[in-house]
DNA sequence: CTGAAAGCGCTAACAC
DNA sequence: GTGTTAGCGCTTTCAG
């Protein structure tokens, strides 16, 4: 392997100098610099990684911990922060949690090995009673859906409100029997709370189906089976735009067209909305602002900023499509 | 920070014990390591990943490369290569090229600096002229679509025979009328020529729709403009899933409905392709087995093997769906 | 503007 | 079973 002394030797310099080009430091003389750049070009010289990273006790990496990578919602996200990053001069490795406490406990006690300069963690499996679990003395921004107490910075999505707007606009189509997919695996979600908030208020009753899982196929299952025994309903607010695919699948399969018979909307606005047959209603948090917004936390947090942990949540709109016409 | 000394001290040993206990190498006395353990805890040490970089000159990280994360393909395909990575106990890194020549030649480049142990790209600009810029003493494997005579291991989709299997199945379903989408940035496109053959056997005109870029929109822009200038055609056998998807959508736009007006299959088989409505007749390419071997080679590159270059077709199936019945 | 010295934290090789 | 020595490649002082 080539190394800085080696490209030192041949231009006839000290590997201080070879460091000093090579990290674009100002106060080289321009013929030195050249040479020195002759040199990194002779010898196919690159900069070892593991050295400067041991040295300057940073990596150029950061981690950003998904529930599941295979899912339009992050995917998108992730498109969003590796472009951002990459704009940074910043890497992102992707982390996989499956959406379980035990997998994201273990990326955040794992990433303090530096492996990484700092870590986003949109958290799905992670409770108030581990709070402690995140004080940790390394920037971590927390993104996503669950609301706690850890005295991180948090970007969170417009749950309640945006999930009572879905619901609002379905009553204002008129639908008066409206059920909400609700998933299984907690009773804190901010989104139901949101649609039972608008369905209450309108004096309707709430209707809830519950989910095995929040894929596409399990919603499509869910309303599949509502519907054959019986249950009767003539909108859904789905809780994601997956979901709300699925419930589409769901109807279809049991004869019921979307929006003839049933009204649905979505929540995210994944590129994909806009595009299925019929097209998404749904709620558009603004996923650039989010990327750009939780970068911008994290790399003030590398940068070493103490200031109080800061909220943020992102932006939204109704983006009326198809199935709610 | 915790060094590998301060728990040595603590715990009355030599930093190198504690390496062994740290890497559960044999040899280490039960109560030696009981010791370690315990300061190991009592300090909170944790290893440090740069040190142990720059010493073993690997970093436990591979990348991946690919044209775009926000596309159902390679998000599905990213979520099996960190699953089977992390199994292995080894990282991945997200690189995002755009499909442009220019950033697959510097991820190329870049990795070579020993950031990454391996590489995976999935190559979508680069061209037979590029080939010795891939010449590189360094893993990678090559993924994906394009066919070229790198002297490197390569998975490679079977786009050829499935776009024929895909078209024979149209012409199978009586079909005399298929459209090809025809992306419009090369003219190397096995896919084609695979609807070309099968097409051209059967004694059918070809009938070429240009799509401007390979995104869902486009698709549905290309079709429904297709149709509003009259051209007549009562299949469409689509480059990808998400053509496909487009495609439907842009016949819907028309008035157009799959499966009674038009037969529409895609190619990849995208978890979404089971789902959509109608849901989608497809080549399914195993991802599994995709994921599972481009692995397998990397880590044999990875582990130094020199063996000559291997190339794997991706096994792959038909499977019909509504959307060509 | 350039160089010399030192050391980041870890582990391979060998000695005991 | 455990310790000693040395050094991976780089950059932060500080001196000139």
């Amino acid at each position: 392997m080539v190394t800085m002394q080696d490209v030192a030797q041949a231009a006839g310099v000290s590997p201080m100098t070879v460091s000093n080009v090579v990290n674009a430091r100002p106060h080289v003389k321009p013929e030195t610099r050249e040479r020195v750049l002759a040199a990194i070009q002779d010898l196919g010289y690159r900069v070892n990684a593991a050295g400067r990273n041991l040295r300057t006790g940073r990596t150029g990496t950061i981690g950003f911990a998904v529930p599941e990578i295979d899912n339009q919602y992050f995917a998108h996200l992730i498109a969003r922060v590796v472009d951002e990053a990459a704009e940074r001069g910043l890497r992102v490795a992707i982390e996989q949690t499956g959406a379980t406490r035990e997998t994201e406990i273990e990326v955040v006690s794992t990433s303090r090995n530096r492996l990484y300069d700092g870590l986003l963690l949109s958290t799905a499996g992670l409770t108030d009673a581990d709070t402690d679990l995140l004080q940790v003395d390394y920037p971590i921004v927390l993104l996503g859906e669950s609301l706690f107490d850890a005295p991180l910075d948090h970007i969170i999505m417009p749950n309640h409100e945006g999930a009572r707007e879905a619901t609002e606009h379905l009553i204002a189509r008129g639908r008066r029997k409206i059920a909400y997919l609700k998933r299984p695996d907690t009773d804190m979600d901010p989104r139901r709370a949101g649609y039972l908030e608008a369905v209450t208020a309108a004096g309707l009753e709430p209707i809830l189906i519950e989910i095995e899982a929040l894929d596409i196929g399990s919603s499509a299952r869910a309303v599949g089976a509502a519907l054959a025994q019986g249950l009767e309903f003539d909108a859904i607010a789905a809780f994601t735009d997956n979901l709300a695919v699925g419930a589409i699948r769901g109807a279809a399969d049991a004869g019921l067209r979307v929006p003839d018979d049933l009204l649905v909307t979505g929540f995210d606005n994944v590129p994909l909305a806009a595009l299925t047959v019929p097209s998404l209603t749904t709620i558009a948090p603004d996923h650039a602002v989010t990327a750009h917004t939780a970068l911008e936390f994290l790399l003030e947090r590398m940068a070493g900023s103490t200031v109080p942990p800061r909220t943020f949540t992102i932006p939204h709109t109704l983006i009326e499509r198809e199935s709610s016409r």
